[in-house]
DNA sequence: CCTCTCCTTGAAAACGCTTTCCAAAATAGC
DNA sequence: GCTATTTTGGAAAGCGTTTTCAAGGAGAGG
């Protein structure tokens, strides 16, 4: 291995001058003569010359990189917003670490910890678990820039972009509502995460708007998978009584959802109205393309970007930014099917703020 | 920002030691008395050190982090096989940096060398354009391991995990021949990657095979996506004699081409069996769900993860893998449908090795 | 009791770069 | 033409580790 590292000493002697000089060169300081300059330059370009980032990462007391920490990269959400953030970054020459915490809480805390040992410029916490206090101290404790992407976070002087999803989600409900539905399944997903709590909040304003009693029957709690989808779809359609239309905190669990209906023959949107949320790339090839909350994923990743790199540079917290999200009406929703509004309606059941629990696999 | 950083020396003083005791400790070298290690351990404690790896990195002349360079990290496919690299390599404490090419020759190049500047252990090159002789000399040359993933390199020196896809499409054509079709299109990914040209070449033999006549008409480049198999299918079947069935070289095309034939109301597999490559995760949920040759997505990734660590730890360069792809026969293929096989045999093309070069957006 | 090992420990020298400090050179001001 | 000021480039001091080297101490063998 080990193949000979051209250093900068190298192209001091190559070009006649000190390695202070080609520092200065390197780094585009003024204070060298022109004519010395294009020397070193020249000399840079002979020897194929690379600084090198570690040895400059350990004077300066930062490297030009910074991580970025998501649940799942597998997950196309998480990994288009990854991709926005490094064509983003990458123009000024800074490179990405990328981890993985599968939506564990101490892996979250770990990986900061080890991302600032590497000297690290800034952290993007893509939809993180750690409560926004705890990024905040921890953050100013380890000598890094944090961003929030895809979380809600106010008031913590904490960098953040996020998408309104409680209004996405009384918009989504209307539309449902607005064919007829008045028996509508929400699967959400882990509550954990503020922002299945913000579109769940959205469903409820929504039925309360218009004057829908609230069943918890309908209300599941899954995973954002779609194994989880299909899983939960079942459970909720082997009860009497069960919903016109579901509403889903994902896509991919929408996608569990029509995949369940269309192997018990149930037709979409005829029987059944089927809504997601994100508008991943196969939601309009699905049959029937699926009607979507259609979220800014690659505006969030480059506007995170940007927020990072106005921070770093002016050392200020930028200013939260609220992006919006839009229903995308595609074919999988449709008027209530005849007799099915208002035939069946459940005996009032206490409002409640539990929802059940489900196994999450 | 600029948290006080908590140092070797700083744990030193509290213990009482010199810095190079600490670092032994830390290192786990021996030679160092049980008692005074307690000691140190405690000051490490208490003081919350973390290593500065960037400095650790200087001295040591390479940092314990490796690189991943993939075409595009929002494909499925690929944000998967990274998946799979990180969570292999992440229990040795390695970090990885994610970088895209967009799958641009170029690109790739540079980026390796500014990986490289980083004193990164390792790279991983997920279905690289670059020839294999080049990755060999780069990497010598910048003193990096290199491991490619997803693409064939024989006789190079150079540790490489793939699949074989020659045989895979040899099965999947035969499945499809099986079946009584005769006119079977092929649209194949970009053929500057031998993945793709792998495919092609399955499909090729398994026609010659079975005595069928290869049609050049029948056969499309495209780029890999939704929307270049949605545009694929829309020439190939606007075309008077249309092929019975498809095949694609991945299931994102697979996706397109199911999308615009429900769109046009063709049904799948009645009228036109198609078939993919990959099983992605909504490939079981499609409707109808697809046929697909089934890559070994996350084994390849793991696989790659465990040659760079006998790579990196042994120093020689690890045997090849080959992996197995399997064909997973789902419900978008079925039998020709009736008086389609032989009626419109297609006056007979000469075999030529030239294919349409198509628009890949 | 002395010598020879072996083990533990600290001092100091890298690692390759940036940056500060200084002296020399160049320019300006009178 | 002489001092006052600004440029310019080199020497050297770190940055936080690891690693080498030598010294000191303890134990063993004679």
């Amino acid at each position: 291995m080990a193949g000979k590292r051209v250093t900068i000493k190298m192209i001091a002697q190559e070009a006649g001058v000190s390695p202070a000089t080609v520092s200065r060169v390197v780094n585009n300081k003024r204070n060298v003569r022109p004519e010395l300059a294009e020397r070193v330059r020249e000399a840079i370009r002979k020897l194929d010359y690379h600084a090198n980032e570690v040895a400059r990462g350990l004077v300066r007391g930062t490297v030009d990189t910074f991580g970025v920490v998501v649940p799942d990269i597998s997950n196309t959400f998480f990994s288009r917003i990854c991709k926005a953030i490094q064509n983003t970054v990458m123009p000024t020459g800074a490179a990405v670490f990328l981890h993985n915490t599968d939506g564990i809480l101490n892996r979250e805390r770990q990986i900061i910890k080890e991302l600032a040992s590497k000297l690290i410029t800034g952290i993007f916490l893509v939809a993180p678990r750690m409560p926004a206090t705890e990024i905040r101290t921890l953050a100013d404790e380890l000598g890094v820039y944090p961003v929030v992407v895809d979380a809600r976070v106010e008031n913590c002087r904490l960098a953040a972009v996020w998408v309104d999803n409680v209004t996405a989600f009384i918009e989504a409900s209307e539309h449902l509502i607005s064919k007829g539905h008045k028996r509508i399944g929400f699967i959400a997903g882990p509550l954990a995460v503020a922002n299945s709590k913000d579109r769940l909040d959205g469903y409820r304003i929504a039925l309360r708007n218009h004057g829908i009693k609230e069943d918890t029957s309908l209300i599941y709690e899954s995973d954002f998978t779609i194994a989880g989808g299909y899983k939960t779809a079942k459970e909720m359609f082997r009860k009497r009584n069960p919903p016109t239309a579901v509403l889903c905190s994902n896509d991919l669990m929408a996608v569990g959802v029509l995949s369940y209906l269309h192997k018990q023959g149930v037709e979409v949107p005829s029987e059944i109205s089927v809504v997601g949320c994100d508008d991943i790339d196969v939601a309009s090839s699905l049959s029937p393309p699926l009607t979507t909350v259609s979220q800014p994923i690659y505006e969030l990743g480059v506007t995170a970007a940007q927020m990072m790199l106005q921070y770093t540079s002016t050392n200020e917290v930028p200013p939260n930014s609220i992006l919006h999200a839009k229903l995308i009406i595609r074919n999988s929703t449709s008027n209530v099917q005849e007799g099915k509004s208002e035939s069946e309606t459940h005996p009032a059941e206490q409002l409640s703020h539990n929802v059940q629990k489900r196994d999450n696999r």
